[in-house]
DNA sequence: CTGAAAGCGCTTACAG
DNA sequence: CTGAAAGCGCTTACAG
């Protein structure tokens, strides 16, 4: 046979050795049920003989489809430029699957606040949406996504869910996560609780967890819990929870924005001579895997981050083919351990 | 203007706006030195006004080049099919930042060793080449690069140097760092080092270090170290340091193939009632970010992560080039913290 | 159920 | 230094 000297093989050849036509080997392959059961057999048969598979930049660019999902991580430049938040790992991991699952190639990037993030991948076709991810200074983040909107790029994003009703927003229901972490702080008598995190405007996601907080303080006729402004670093937290101590205020408990807030709460503690849980009980946020192995282990909030992955990927597939698409709040859910127990 | 009524702006519209052919457009975009100066100012400046971007899928398929690359993970199934190693996250944001330097494209996936690795992009020419990274048994690998080898697939993998001669490989120098760690445990006056890893073919990462701990021990002539094997998971770790020391045999120190292993063994140390470092001392390797959160913190062998993305990328685009490439060892680097000294 | 034709938006010889 | 022409490998109306 050989019909090309060289290089892998077209739809042209496959077509030649099955003696149709080359569109007819396209219908076959994508399965369309125009093509007779006898032929299509035949034709995937020599496919597979002749291990041909479509070119993608092709198809692509024909269809104006590429079946590709770009995922983008945003973040506040760091000083190290290293750490990204194991939080964010894990949800790589579950929208990778998510987007295996589907036949969607993925591709990544991860991006400066600062950059242009629509032009590079909607822009220039390699993905047919965006999924955004991070972390960073919520009131740069609002114009972009607008800026987005109004370019008409398909996206959906990770985030708080309550601000923002413009389409495929994913996340966690963290009003109702702050209450759990609240119930169960009063719940085993702590009553002077602070806590650790940037809640305002800048950090949605903060502000729902603390918000859940004081709901529950409230009605326990407790007083309100102080805050105390930290990004989510561990460096942050140390510096947060050090104010706190040295501010000259008593308190019984931390409820930190997240786990690597509390992991640098925890190290400010020790350096204080306070015991946690008894002196001080400490919660974080996320179960990254770093939580379980402090000491003591920490209590936190694990987010569903299959669901999210699975969630994400299907909103964005829906604003894509133009159905209609709900913002969704995933459960987060208590993990109790030794940093609010003793054993 | 307006010469299309939908879409975005192809190179015919900037063509016509600039008052030149579609192949200028083309060649001054991409910084053809035989278009005048004053031509590619002209077209660069009407490109950015309206948004212009080179169509990729176009590009592509025109120059049968994507400028992307793709990165696959391989690791055996694992029951809880969560935990993907820290340290190969580490190494994606380093092979990220990488490729985004040099204007590449990355494409990413999770494969399980059965996977047909080489079909999924090279073969549909979504990727000019290949990223492998990945743990898993050797003996079950080796016949897939084999594969990839024959089929002409470009690409570059992290891992053993010494036992492959074939091109592209980058990794750390797991002799000299198994060396270097053994080197410190003796000079803190341990003389019964143990080591936790499977260090045969199947792995023969981990074989390195082992050799490299041996050469040590027996220059100073103390006794071979025994060995347990242990994959790269906490819970094998906990298990093989149980072996160990249920074994009835002493042990003064542990070497642990990696951190998670190594943490696993110090929970199955505590469990035993022996403190670290003084009864045992523990050293793991790769310095995830838990590795500094145990109690005591960890002792463990740095690896040149933001070096090997950069070799890595390096290496593939050699490759592509047909360029010659030559196996790349990187250092590794001992961090000592209280899991070895006391303070 | 199948085929002939057109065209997606570029890049690349080839001319001049 | 620039343009006219061809073609990368598909998918999609349109006919029959």
């Amino acid at each position: 046979m050989g019909r090309k000297p060289t290089g892998r093989p077209t739809s042209f050849d496959i077509a030649y050795a099955a003696g149709v036509s080359q569109p007819t080997v396209s219908r076959a392959l994508r399965g369309d049920r125009s093509v007779s059961e006898q032929t299509r057999q035949k034709i995937q048969q020599i496919a597979r003989d002749l291990n041909y598979t479509v070119d993608k930049n092709a198809s692509s660019l024909r269809s104006q489809r590429s079946n590709t999902i770009a995922l983008l991580f945003f973040e506040d430049p760091t000083p190290d430029e290293s750490m990204i938040n194991p939080f964010f790992l894990a949800m790589l991991g579950s929208i990778t699957r998510a987007c295996a699952d589907r036949g969607l190639d993925l591709l990544i990037s991860f991006q400066r606040m600062e950059d242009d993030w629509h032009v590079k991948y909607q822009d220039s076709h390699r993905a047919d949406g965006l999924i955004l991810l991070g972390y960073g200074d919520y009131t740069t983040y609002t114009p972009k996504l607008e800026k987005l909107v109004a370019q008409g790029t398909h996206f959906a994003r990770w985030g708080s869910v309550s601000l923002d009703s413009s389409g495929a927003t994913v996340g966690t229901d963290n009003v109702d996560a702050g209450r759990k972490v609240g119930e169960h702080l009063v719940g085993i008598g702590k009553r002077d609780i602070a806590f650790l995190g940037e809640a305002d405007e800048t950090c949605p996601e903060f502000l729902g967890r603390y918000t859940g907080l004081c709901k529950v303080v409230e009605d326990a006729g407790l007083p309100a819990p102080p805050r105390f402004d930290a990004i989510t670093t561990e460096e942050a937290g140390y510096a947060a929870a050090k104010a706190l101590l040295s501010s000259g205020g008593t308190c019984d408990a931390i409820f930190a924005a997240s786990d690597l807030i509390a992991i640098g709460a925890m190290r400010a503690i020790a350096e204080a001579g306070k015991r946690v849980p008894n002196d001080i009980a400490v919660v974080g946020f996320d179960d990254i895997p770093a939580a379980s192995l402090t000491t003591p282990p920490l209590t936190t909030v694990t987010q569903d981050v299959k669901g999210a992955g699975e969630t994400l990927v299907e909103a964005l597939l829906a604003q894509i083919d133009e159905r209609e698409v709900k913002p969704r709040k995933l459960p987060g859910e208590l993990v109790i351990r030794g940093s609010t127990t003793q054993n």
